[in-house]
DNA sequence: ACAAACTTTCAACAAATTGTTAATAATCAC
DNA sequence: GTGATTATTAACAATTTGTTGAAAGTTTGT
């Protein structure tokens, strides 16, 4: 099935040159071996593709009905071939990111906004899903990710930005609730968690100054998958969130919701851009990298989200 | 250009079989093997085709368009050779035969007619020239024609029937004529020699029953190169004409025509059917020429045109 | 949880294919 | 004819391709 395929292009290349000699030179080969090709290949076949005096060749039937076909043969290689490198090297083809609707909404569309425009060649597709999707499953070239720890070794993990936590109430719930100068004062509070973040519960807080670290437990009643659910909450004053603070940037600096306990980091994360690990990644996974690099990096630093370098 | 073809093959299978080793059982080698083919191939285009776990494997996007573009080449590469298998084997494509248009008309085509139409997947062409003309330059398949001795040493000839040479004159010419009962007395008539003859002004009679032989030369004032045209001037009593059994045939029978000299008898020629020589024929010529045998060998045997086993 | 069955990869080696060299024969142009 | 170019062939060399056996990782089934 796949033993004459070599004989099969050195054939057409004959026929295109008329000449042994001529594709011998073509194929940086020795026209020994082209004769070599032909003869097994006929013998191979048991008939006569060519008829040849030395100065002359002539295709039989069948040879001009084979040269047809190795000739569709050689075209299909070499336009897979240009398609492996156009999709290697050029910014074309698909381009399929995940990331969490919030993630996605709220950052990585701003970061890649200008390169999308730029590069009208790229269909790209955004996977917007809280799960953890199999990247290889799902055709994904570039996840981003909020992780405290990377751990599948399948994967390659590109430090976008650190993310604290932070928590937040309502001004009118701080002013109804008993004051928080401390962690420990939290136990007397409701928490309202996304319940995507596992251990929602506890805390450890380090102080900005002193460096103390103190473990706290809250307790929680009302709690929702969904950042946006959660904010609403908050801000009726049902409580405290625990949120990011790039989810919950924009209510900080209008008022609408206010930093607790401002001077205890909880760890941070990091955020990710993920790729299936692999030898050589196409040019437009790597731009695109690229163009969230540069999003994050010159982010304005704040609290608590900022570019990594 | 070519150095590929054989591991786009093997990566044509894996996906097919969506496996590795099922790939290998498909072409009968390892396992192993398979691997090192497809590693060499991303290796030498710089790009991941597909990820790979122990279990389950995925084409990445280049991979899926390098994938089809292997399977049309392998498509092509089949369908290649199976049109040379059908080309070989079977009775279809083009058959051109070469003749002169008087052995056409009068028996190449008769001797075809049966086996022309079981043959409705044949295009056969006929050319009929008097020139001898180059096989294969004009990809002429099998010529059938007639000779004295076989000079070619590219070519195959096998011998269909012995055809005799004939004196030929019509009743009323010879009861106005002097009477021949010898060669030596043609030297007082005319000759009407079909000029496509070599020396046709030359004769060397050899008896039938006794062996003499006389070597005679006549003149001639009227010639053609037309065998039609030499037998309607003979048929109008111009002369004698020196022309073959099988193409007066007819007139010697409906007694148009009358043999001179019939104990005397004049070389005879061989008829071929010749092929450019080869390794391999296809089928159809194979048929064609047991076809051309099977009708000359239940000719009537006559005088002057036998089949040659 | 654990073993068994499979799958992929790798390095070292073996086999097969492919290519070269050099001599031979045939054809064409001069 | 002579010289240049071309195709074929056999013997040999180089390269490619395939195998073996071990290792690592997954899935399946108990």
């Amino acid at each position: 099935m796949l033993d004459q395929l070599r004989a099969m292009g050195v054939f057409a290349c004959v026929v295109e040159k008329s000449s042994f000699s001529g594709a011998a030179r073509e194929l940086g080969i020795t026209t020994s071996a082209v004769s070599q090709q032909i003869r097994s290949l006929e013998q191979e076949m048991d008939v006569t593709l060519l008829h040849r005096s030395t100065r002359k060749l002539s295709l039989t039937e069948a040879g001009q009905a084979f040269f047809l076909s190795c000739q569709e043969m050689l075209a299909a290689a070499e336009r897979g071939k240009i398609r492996i490198n156009e999709l290697r090297d050029d910014l074309v083809g698909d381009l399929r990111i995940s990331t969490t609707p919030e993630l996605g909404a709220l950052h990585v569309i701003p970061a890649l906004s200008h390169w999308m425009s730029a590069h009208k060649g790229l269909a790209i597709h955004f996977e917007a899903d809280h799960r953890y999707i199999d990247l290889i499953e799902e055709r994904i070239d570039i996840a981003v990710r909020m992780s405290l720890k990377m751990d599948d070794h399948n994967l390659t993990a590109v430090p976008l930005a650190r993310v604290d936590q932070v928590l937040v109430a309502s001004p009118s719930y701080l002013n109804q609730s008993l004051p928080i100068t401390r962690p420990e004062d939290l136990r007397h509070h409701e928490l309202l968690p996304v319940t995507l973040m596992q251990n929602y519960q506890h805390f450890a807080f380090r102080h900005g100054l002193s460096g103390e670290v103190v473990n706290v437990d809250m307790k929680t009643r009302l709690g929702t998958n969904n950042v946006f659910v959660a904010k609403s909450l908050c801000q009726q004053g049902h409580g405290i969130a625990r949120i990011l603070y790039m989810d919950i940037q924009k209510e900080l600096i209008n008022g609408s919701l206010v930093e607790v306990l401002p001077d205890w980091h909880m760890p941070s994360y990091t955020l990710h851009a993920l790729t299936s690990k692999r030898e050589q990644y196409p040019m437009k996974v790597h731009r695109c990298i690229d163009a969230l690099k540069q999003y994050f990096a010159q982010l304005p630093g704040g609290r608590s989200l900022q570019g990594v370098a």
